[in-house]
RNA sequence: UGGGCUAUCGCCAAGGGGUAAGGCACAGGACUUUGACUCCUGCAUUCGCUGGUUCAAAUCCAGCUAGCCCAG
């Protein structure tokens, strides 16, 4: 019988690394991918950068390759990459929300440029790093899970995968601690053992969101506009849309004798709205571009529990259809900073139900 | 031009003779897939100016300057 065919999306970090030192135990045919994504970093910024994605990581990978005795490509993705993630995360800028490039980053260059040419050379399933687990439901869908040793949540950037694509992924690493897998590394020679897990988002390393969307939108960037309460009046100027986001405290220059925050951005006035802390909880939204991964459907309202960024606890809610696409959530307890163009993700136990984009 | 009031950190603001509170803003750090939230740290040798009284003044006195409010 044939050995099955793996495709690993190795990062040069320690858990991509160590998920295909896994498979290859576990007696797969193990084959080392780097995505080349964006790359137009200088030496300095990639020596210094450990991104998920950066020049030093192709270097990484290749080496841990060696060691595991496995076959290593780079994979050019720069166009997918550049037109669903860098596009897509500048214009949602332009337009007011706040997106979340690694969803996309996920969904469209992972698991579908990267799925798809992985099955064109044969492969049987794409791997990768993630502390999650994938289950078939007694409904028989797949569903992703939260790994229980997971310090940091790592599905609810995952929460548009299609039933396709799980059927053809595996997330070996799911299974242990970030501190066995460290030791696994460690173990078997991996001279990326030690190296610190990744953050930011991988295509601005400096963290400047705002210099990068001028330098790449220019002319069509929003310049400065008002900052105004909830009943119009101006409290003051600000430096262009981009620059903020719902639920912002820091940076607004505003010395109000209190903390005040963002409450909502208005791109077609170029206003960004001020509020009292109470001001930014609210215990409705509406989500659209919906993904149903545990749930095939949503027939009628169901209790969930949502999660309305990356770090959030979750809360309590009513899901209901409000369209052919869209969602209703309506919370238990009002929550903190409901933010269009940020994911919210539906749970069930630890498992994913679905998702949408919040509108 | 008369009369009154006020002048303390970028903003607001305590302190009324004993050696400059606090809040906001801002900066740095922690945390972090949001420059988000949150947390920690820092932030006026100096109180509009000039003199005077006093062992000691942001605090009392005088003059000046600026702003505000009434009269004109």
């Amino acid at each position: 019988m044939m050995k099955k065919k793996v495709v690993v999306g190795m990062s040069g970090g320690v858990d991509s690394s160590v998920a295909a030192l896994l498979l290859k135990r576990q007696g797969y045919d193990v084959v080392g991918v780097t995505m080349q994504i964006w790359q137009e970093e200088t030496c300095e910024t990639a020596a210094s950068q450990g991104g998920c994605c950066g020049f030093s990581a192709v270097e990484d990978a290749r080496r841990v390759a060696e060691v595991l005795d496995i076959p290593h490509y780079v994979m050019n993705f720069r166009q997918e990459f550049r037109k669903k993630v860098m596009d897509y995360f500048v214009e949602e800028y332009l337009a007011g929300r706040t997106p979340n490039p690694c969803i996309a980053c996920n969904r469209y260059v992972k698991w579908e440029a990267m799925l798809h040419r992985s099955l064109e050379i044969g492969a049987d399933y794409i791997a990768t790093g993630h502390y999650a687990g994938i289950a078939r439901l007694a409904n028989g869908r797949y569903a992703i899970r939260n790994a229980v040793t997971a310090k940091k949540d790592q599905t609810y950037a995952l929460y548009s995968l299609t039933q396709e694509q799980l059927a053809h992924t595996l997330m070996p690493v799911g299974a242990y601690t970030k501190e066995e897998i460290r030791q696994m590394a460690a173990e078997a020679g991996l001279s990326v053992a030690q190296k610190p897990d990744s953050q930011e988002i991988c295509f601005i390393p400096d963290n400047d969101y705002a210099a990068f969307i001028d330098r790449t939108a220019g002319e069509r960037v929003p310049g400065p506009g008002c900052f105004v309460t909830k009943e119009e009046e101006v409290l003051g100027r600000h430096l262009g849309i981009t620059h903020y986001t719902v639920g912002q405290r820091k940076g607004l220059n505003l010395a109000m004798g209190r903390p005040v925050f963002v409450t909502q951005i208005r791109p077609e006035t170029d206003e960004v709205v001020i509020g009292e802390a109470q001001d930014v909880f609210g215990d409705t939204l509406y989500c659209d571009s919906i993904n149903y991964m545990g749930m095939a459907d949503l027939p009628e309202a169901r209790e969930v529990t949502a999660k309305i960024r990356y770090a959030h606890a979750g809360e309590r809610c009513l899901i209901e259809k409000a369209g052919e696409d869209t969602i209703r959530v309506t919370f238990k307890k009002p929550v903190r900073a409901i933010t269009p163009g940020q994911a919210v993700v539906f749970y069930e136990d630890d498992y994913v139900l679905g998702g949408g984009t919040i509108i």
